[in-house]
DNA sequence: ATACTATATTCCAAATTATGAATATATTGA
DNA sequence: TCAATATATTCATAATTTGGAATATAGTAT
């Protein structure tokens, strides 16, 4: 109950869902994210918490970045599910959709100091 | 998006999602949950209330009673999926194994006093 | 070592949510 | 019409959540 409560919370928000159906597309790094959602740094910082506690999401470190990319769900029917389902659902949400055709032009190079 | 939210929303709290797994054995009006549950009846009633507006449930009046009972899903992909994958998740989840053997045994006419 | 920088954490205020007591509503039966 | 009752709503309060500013941490390069 606890770890499917844990799950379905971290997808009951927006930012979250959002950043859920970017990483379909592309592994990125939080200043990325932070570019693509328009937040501040520590606002997607603790969302990732959010789905990576919920094992939504998965991350490896590169150096000062940290690459955040969508879990495989092996280890959890709930997070199996969802994230199967979210490859088709709000495909034609206009904000979703709106933010998908950037992320091909969102490169760390150009947001971060260091490259 | 909004919508996918609500769902997420409505079962992202414990007593919400026993109230849905145990309506998969029986329609129950407020007063049999609310036994079942062991909470108060505003409670319960503002629980169904979240359930219906994302879709989860429906009901159906009869006389002073509302019966209260799992949506079929149609209009709504997200609900369809995810009642349908309820059915096999948390079986295992002790309180909800241990409320679901008290469900039989629930009956309004032993709870209320009009019958 | 030191400066720099990407990310995480802490702290706080605003917004939202959960709960129950009190109250309102609606249906029934006399 | 009036009393009784199942459910819904209102109201107040405590708990949780969200977002950003400030700060801490960790990795990099000089």
């Amino acid at each position: 109950m606890k770890n499917f409560v844990k799950v379905m919370k971290a997808l009951s928000d927006p930012s979250r869902v959002i950043i859920v159906k970017m990483l379909q597309h592309k592994t990125m790094c939080v200043c990325e994210l932070q570019e693509l959602l328009g937040v501040s740094q520590p606002t997607v910082s603790k969302h990732l918490k959010i789905l990576d506690e919920a094992g939504l999401v998965c991350f490896q470190k590169e150096g000062l970045w940290v690459n955040y990319s969508l879990s495989d769900g092996k280890e959890n029917p709930y997070v199996a599910n969802l994230l199967g389902n979210l490859r088709y659902w709000l495909e034609d949400d206009p904000r979703i959709a709106q933010l998908a055709k950037r992320v091909p032009f969102v490169r760390r190079e150009e947001i971060c100091q260091r490259h």
